[in-house]
DNA sequence: ATAGATGCAAAAATTTTGCAAGGTG
DNA sequence: CACCTTGCAAAATTTTTGCATCTAT
């Protein structure tokens, strides 16, 4: 069940990027993860795949991930970023995350989903016409 | 118009801790600032006050602060943490920010902030109630 | 007087960068 | 084969820590 994700595949190599062996590894895991993975996490869980790929790499693919709009990154406040495939871990797209400050336990949650996005597509389309915003994503991470 | 706010002053005195000058300096800064200060920033305006603070003391008090519910600290994604007085800024105590990912410019946004704490605190009663958390803030920055 | 706070500089931790070498389309 | 990507190590950034000294209560 690798990631091989061919349309991925072919939106890399449209725009004149190449889809490496690393790239694969990388989002493999994060496509099998159900946690919310920091770039040494996942460096350490690549180099059981491909023990030669390195840190740098690690970030440069997350750097690219995100700007395409496949991964999404946050900060949970404890100095590192973690990141997560946009629509991944086989749950709803659209869901939240409850942060413990205490044990920095994280938790999804898609309680009232539908209402939120009720709301929020009114608050989007709003702030859009009001700031001249084009919207690309929102967090609400309890902490 | 300092911060000498006479209530967070008796707060941190019952809790065994001290009002210092340093920590004074800061609140007034964060208290006079429409901005989110890094703490870089926050380091550069306490030193037009007291030259003699240092880096050290101003992470501390932030960290300080933020631990006694005075100040929220946010990650907007550039790295750097930046923080704000909760309720502070002469807004609406409760507000979002808008991020904007090109020149991370950001807007401080209420609009439809009524409907929103309804569907916050609902959301917070069946949260804490379903998970055991109890709630302390929730943080929405679009980016 | 005394426990808490500070300043300084060093250390830690995370992320970024330069460049020669390698791999992909 | 051209050009994007990688690995490595060094550098840059932000934040934390140790410890002697200072200070608010």
């Amino acid at each position: 069940m690798r990631y091989g994700n061919p349309w991925i595949r072919q939106r890399m190599i449209e725009e004149g990027m190449r889809f490496t062996e690393a790239r694969r590894a990388i989002l493999d895991i994060l496509g099998k993860s159900l946690q919310h993975l920091s770039a040494e996490d996942i460096y350490f869980k690549v180099r059981r795949i491909n023990p030669s790929v390195g840190f740098a790499t690690v970030y440069r693919t997350l750097d690219v991930l995100t700007r395409m709009g496949i991964v999404q990154r946050f900060d949970f406040g404890d100095g590192k970023a973690r990141y997560e495939l946009i629509g991944g871990m086989g749950k709803e797209e659209h869901h939240h995350h409850l942060v413990c400050t205490g044990c920095r336990k994280i938790i999804d949650y898609t309680d009232f989903i539908d209402e939120e996005k009720e709301l929020i597509n009114k608050t989007e389309q709003a702030l859009a016409r009001k700031y001249g915003f084009y919207i690309t994503n929102h967090i609400t991470p309890v902490q």
